[in-house]
DNA sequence: TCGATATACTTGCGCTTACAAGTACTTTAG
DNA sequence: CTAAAGTACTTGTAAGCGCAAGTATATCGA
């Protein structure tokens, strides 16, 4: 037969599971984890996009900007923005057509660029900044204590890798 | 001026974000939510993928399927493999193609479209779980106690919404 | 000094995605 | 019984992404 019949399939792929997790431990955690990524992130995108017409990973770039103290070179946009340079070479020409970021050349490193936040720019994460903090705030951090968002941050934090993108 | 001042940028963007969220309570907690996805699902995906050629997306659909019993309508298939409906069609196209799935019609619902594992999706899929439950399990639960997966588990239900994608 | 290697960014390309519109069937209401 | 509204899935289209390759500059080692 050719299709898998109902108990081979759901027992044969549990047996694999608990071998490398006995007891299915914590994979309800890691589950819970991309489901509310997901969904969250999903919704703040919509509502995003919805009420500023900005999307959430252009408002990032910004944001990272503006925390950066209002340029940043292109590599380190990358990495914190966590995306690949590629994506970000093509994100950066988007916004500086819009102009909200400006490119300009490294000093002390011809082959550097660095992005600035203009005046627009700034602007235009002002008006959104508050949609979408209010945003974190409704659908996350109000939902959660103060006990559970440290033991988040630092649980999150261990599971973080170093690594880079693109 | 066209360009941002350095302290202007960082201290605005700041008095945004403490207007809506006082303190930036919970902010470190978001961002490190962000980080450890980012990173983790990179990283999981590219061993994946390097050891046993089956794309971490493709694999959730296989693994759906066993977990479903074998068999799931596509929209519930959608749903729980956190993709819209159409990303779904086109998805199970493509595992149709590799004989890893197959499609079937609805009892009784003639609209309705039932994907099927077959015996060489769930070979597949028997090859590559213990590669990504390893994964799952170096990278993010044994860096863990069960306390720190007990809260995520159920801080991150909390927050997760109720969203249908697509 | 200069060739080899490394770094910073961009471009070519193929793939995936999601939204919106389309098709087909089902349920509901009158 | 049938027209209208709803549901299940697929397709048209436009856009984004990342890898790998390309260009330009910088640094290192003999």
């Amino acid at each position: 037969m050719q299709v898998v019949s109902k108990s081979d399939a759901a027992a044969r792929f549990d047996r694999i599971v608990a071998r490398e997790l006995p007891g299915g431990r914590g994979l309800r955690a890691w589950d819970a984890l991309l489901r509310a990524h997901a969904t969250l992130l999903r919704q703040l995108e919509t509502d995003l996009e919805d009420k500023t017409g900005l999307a959430l990973a252009d408002f990032d770039v910004l944001a990272q900007l503006a925390i950066g103290g209002g340029s940043l070179r292109m590599t380190e946009l990358a990495d914190r923005a966590l995306i690949s340079r590629s994506g970000m070479t093509r994100r950066v020409t988007r916004l500086v057509r819009e102009r909200l970021v400006r490119r300009a050349h490294a000093d002390g490193d011809a082959r550097g660029v660095v992005v600035q936040l203009t005046k627009a720019g700034l602007d235009r994460l002002t008006g959104a900044a508050p949609v979408h903090m209010r945003g974190v705030s409704d659908l996350f951090l109000t939902k959660l204590d103060d006990k559970e968002l440290a033991v988040l941050e630092s649980a999150l934090a261990k599971v973080t890798l170093d690594c880079t993108f693109g």
